[in-house]
RNA sequence: GCCGGAGUGGCGGAAUAGGUAGACGCACAGGACUUAAAAUCCUGCGAAUUGUAAGAUUCGUGCCGGUUCGAUUCCGGCCUCCGGCACCA
């Protein structure tokens, strides 16, 4: 053994036997649990960053510990390969998409395989291979025939930079989620997912989610925005039609003074027709469309009207009310028109007070009176009706259902419920994609591409700079085709598919990735999924998170699969940051991590990335830390040199019955059980491995201090420290598996540590002997003393009362009472 | 504006059921070993007051208040930062 630790020769060594001896590759073994842990495949960018070894590494600290405790693991590793950067690199350097992705998967492969995660390899996949798609596009005819993939006319978001439209999960804050570029509207004939069927089973759903963080639940509820209301129809006056609107508040409906449409909405041509005001409206409408789409739904732009010349009917009163337009009514909400509220709406009072329209006050709030003549902002929490005919008096939420009734009885309303999800718009106007699987034939229209001819090849030879036009138009063999249906000449659809459809069922596929006939085997997929724990970037919340759960039940329903979550417990880890802000390109505060590796080994950075505190929490990567763990690692090294002779005899007794053991000998033997403990509940339950690691640390500056006398050593405390040096590497195997590993072997161990259980802790050998009682004077410490284990009591009282220190304070003045915990506290309160 | 989360030494962080605030580590200072350096080992390390010293006293977990024998932890009200949503009717 040597002196001192060199990662360079451990770590290859180690790898080089666990590749050669298949430790990671599974089979389904019906006799065995399962635990399918999976990290988020990444894209492949070329260079895995810091976040990336973040996130592996703690999916690798799992599928170990997992592992030792005897669970079959599936841990996997993929490519989400398709993707806008793979084109954009192609166009800037004259490359072909396929052969940039193939080159970065292989470059960032090397690199998971030089930090050994344990990934079975033999069921690695790339979205971007043929036999992969193809299953991609078998979804979309799944989803097709269900009615669940639909094409529309739509205004839909367009990034100008990219080229591309996206997904409303793809725009933020109004610009694109990957260029940061302003997205604009445009009217285009496209692709979606209907997801808003799964609105309500999404959100209900999510009940079941007890063990994802509570901040993504809340994001994917803010995401599907669910409002209860009601819908009412305002009949046009001087016609029959009627306009529905949607209201969360049909208590405030005697004090609708205006009504108002989306400058866009489709009835406004019709009433116009006859309008003394078509100029003016027709104006106001184009200035409207010049707005752009961020100012628009920013809030912040000035709200702006005009008024139609047309009126429709209060259902509740039979009032006459002005249909104005309005900039701030959006198209893509409930019904793209408004019952304006000024005196109960922020929105609307504003737009009145510019106008100068009514303000009719129908809640007065229980403790003050408001007026419209004085009111400064729109008053929109409960109160008491008026104003409201047989309504009066009500209060303003009970009355909410009442009105509804009423309305129902009527004829002139309905219950509804509103989300803000949107359907999932997965076209995209891009080569690097699977091509949607659609022809489109002159005579039999639009006819999905038959499952047996699938794949749909994406074709090679394309011309893919962006002209605003999916690539694919430019390759006239692939466009051409015939129609499956009838034999004569199609035309093939050209947009390919938004690469998170791709990942959106990846994880099942990892179940049984070589399967040729099928997406995925029922069998295999019984018995692996659901994913146990899964790992990622709070980035995904949102989108592939959501669209993911949506895939799931989209295959319960249609029989394919027998659950309706696919991930069981969720994690998110926080990013890496060095000086503050998040590691990127531009900042120029990359830490490349071949460096690091060898600089100071793999093992070593990944207690650096486990030590710097909650993985759940953004760390700050520090030099410093990395020596700090390289030290610690050494450390641990020395310890278990300097002692191992205690591995050369000796046979295994049990703990429990040996005797004479010294003071020193039984302390650390119960240090080593609780530390046991405490990192198996770390790393369990908590996800804690930086209290984990602090926790062996101690261990370890324990066992330094045990320092066994030279001649006549008790054979017994040998043994205790033997035990106390094993325990220590093995807790620290699914954290630094070479390190770990080199001296499992070295202590004379034949078999791998990866296979040897994880250890347990004698509830027996966790109790103190002697106990620490804290000595407080009204809940201010003021002195300890220590009593054996079995002291009653009234003697530790006793015993409190006596401290010296405790005497002086106390005496002359009147003791109240006195608390005592059990084993821990005395607190004697006195006046 | 609404919804989450967080605020603890010089720094990262700990305190998992209301019971010794600051574990563990980093940085720093002093010492040992060394010709020297590195490595390693030992000691100290929240602030203030006081004492030759061991020590003692007070303050201290964003701010203000409350509950309690006792509050980083529970309650009420604020402030700041981070994240999400946002003219969503």
């Amino acid at each position: 053994m040597k002196e001192s630790y060199n990662f360079n020769e451990v770590e290859k060594k180690w790898q080089k036997y666990w590749e050669k001896n298949k430790f990671f590759e599974v089979e389904m073994d019906s006799k065995k649990p399962k635990y399918y842990v999976l990290e988020m495949f990444p894209y492949p960018s070329g260079e895995p960053h810091m976040g990336h070894v973040k996130n592996y590494v703690i999916g690798d600290v799992v599928a170990r510990y997992k592992h030792s405790q005897g669970y079959n693991i599936l841990h996997p590793m993929g490519w989400d390969a398709f993707g806008l950067p793979a084109e954009n690199a192609a166009i800037k350097n004259q490359i072909h998409p396929s052969v940039w992705t193939k080159e970065n998967i292989q470059k960032m492969k090397s690199t998971l395989i030089d930090m050994s995660i344990s990934y079975d390899w033999n069921r690695e996949i790339a979205t971007c291979n043929p036999d992969y798609y193809k299953w991609t596009q078998w979804m979309f005819l799944q989803l097709y025939k269900k009615g669940l993939a639909y094409k529309k006319k739509a205004v839909v978001n367009w990034c100008p930079s990219c080229n591309v439209v996206l997904a409303n999960e793809q725009v933020i804050n109004g610009k694109c989620w990957r260029c940061d570029t302003e997205v604009i509207k445009k009217e285009l004939s496209q692709w979606f997912f209907k997801i808003t069927e799964y609105a309500q089973r999404l959100l209900d759903d999510m009940e079941s989610l007890e063990e994802w963080p509570e901040k993504v639940l809340t994001m994917q509820r803010n995401w599907i925005g669910r409002s209860e209301g009601a819908r009412i129809e305002f009949l046009i006056k001087g016609s029959d039609k009627t306009i529905p609107v949607f209201t969360t508040r049909p208590d405030t409906l005697y004090g609708v003074t205006y009504f108002l449409l989306a400058p866009e909405h489709p009835l406004v041509e019709e009433i116009m027709k006859d309008s003394p005001y078509k100029a003016e409206v027709q104006k106001y409408r184009e200035d409207v469309s010049k707005e752009s789409a961020i100012d628009r739904v920013s809030g912040t732009s000035e709200k702006k009207g005009c008024f139609t010349g047309k009126y429709v009917i209060n259902p509740i009163n039979g009032e006459e009310i002005p249909i104005w337009l309005a900039n701030y009514v959006l198209m893509g909400y409930g019904t793209g028109a408004v019952m304006a509220v000024p005196a109960h709406d922020q929105r609307d009072f504003e737009f009145a007070k510019k106008y100068n329209l009514p303000i009719r006050i129908v809640i007065q709030p229980k403790d003050k009176k408001v007026s419209s003549d004085t009111m400064k902002n729109a008053f929109d929490e409960e109160g008491i009706m008026i104003n409201s005919g047989q309504f009066n008096g009500l209060s303003s939420s009970k009355s909410l259902d009442v009105i509804i009734d009423y309305l129902i009885k009527k004829g002139s309303g309905e219950r509804e419920v509103n989300y803000r999800l949107r359907d999932w718009l997965i076209s995209r106007q891009r080569y690097w994609g699977a091509p949607i699987p659609m022809i489109y034939c002159e005579n039999c229209g639009m006819v999905p591409v038959p499952e047996k001819d699938l794949p749909v090849l994406l074709p090679e030879n394309v011309d893919f700079k962006p002209k605003g036009m999916s690539p694919l138009e430019s390759n006239k063999e692939f466009v051409n085709t015939i129609c499956p249906k009838c034999g004569r000449k199609a035309k093939r659809e050209i947009d390919t598919m938004d690469t998170f459809v791709c990942s959106s069922w990846y994880y099942l596929r990892f179940c049984s990735p070589k399967t040729d006939t099928e997406p995925f085997n029922a069998e295999e997929l019984k018995y692996w999924m659901p994913v146990d724990q899964y790992i990622g970037g709070v980035e995904h919340a949102i989108l592939h998170l959501l669209y993911s759960r949506f895939f799931t039940k989209a295959l319960y329903d249609m029989g394919y699969v027998n659950f309706e979550e696919p991930f069981k417990r969720l994690f998110t880890q926080g990013m890496v940051c060095k000086g503050g802000a998040a590691m990127s390109k531009s900042k120029g505060n990359i830490v490349n991590p071949g460096e690091i590796f060898t600089k100071f080994g793999i093992d070593a950075t990944r207690v650096m990335m486990l030590f710097a505190g909650p993985p759940e929490v953004d760390m700050e990567w520090t030099d410093k830390g990395m020596e700090g763990a390289s030290r610690f690692l050494n450390r641990v090294w020395r310890l278990i040199y300097n002692n191992i002779d205690c591995f050369k005899k000796g046979e295994d007794k049990e703990e429990v019955s040996l005797k004479n053991l010294s003071i020193e000998a039984k302390k650390i033997r119960q240090k080593t059980h609780q530390t046991i403990k405490k990192v198996t509940e770390d790393v369990e339950k908590r996800f804690h491995f930086n209290t984990a690691i602090s926790a062996i640390m101690e261990l370890v500056n324990e066992a330094y201090k045990l320092e066994l006398p030279e001649e006549g050593k008790n054979e017994n405390d040998v043994f205790v420290l033997k035990k106390t040096l094993e325990i220590i590497v093995r807790l620290l195997a699914p954290i630094t598996p070479h390190f770990s590993e080199e001296l499992w072997q070295e202590m004379g161990n034949k078999e791998s540590i990866y296979f040897k259980p994880w250890p347990e802790y004698d509830e027996k050998m966790l109790e103190e002997e002697e106990k620490l009682i804290v000595v407080q004077i009204n809940g201010k410490l003021r002195g300890k003393f220590t009593v054996s284990a079995s002291c009653n009591n009234e003697k530790i009282k006793e015993k409190a009362l006596s401290l010296s220190r405790i005497k002086e304070k106390i005496t002359g003045k009147e003791i109240v009472k006195i608390i005592l915990v059990s084993g821990k506290l005395v607190n004697i309160v006195i006046k």
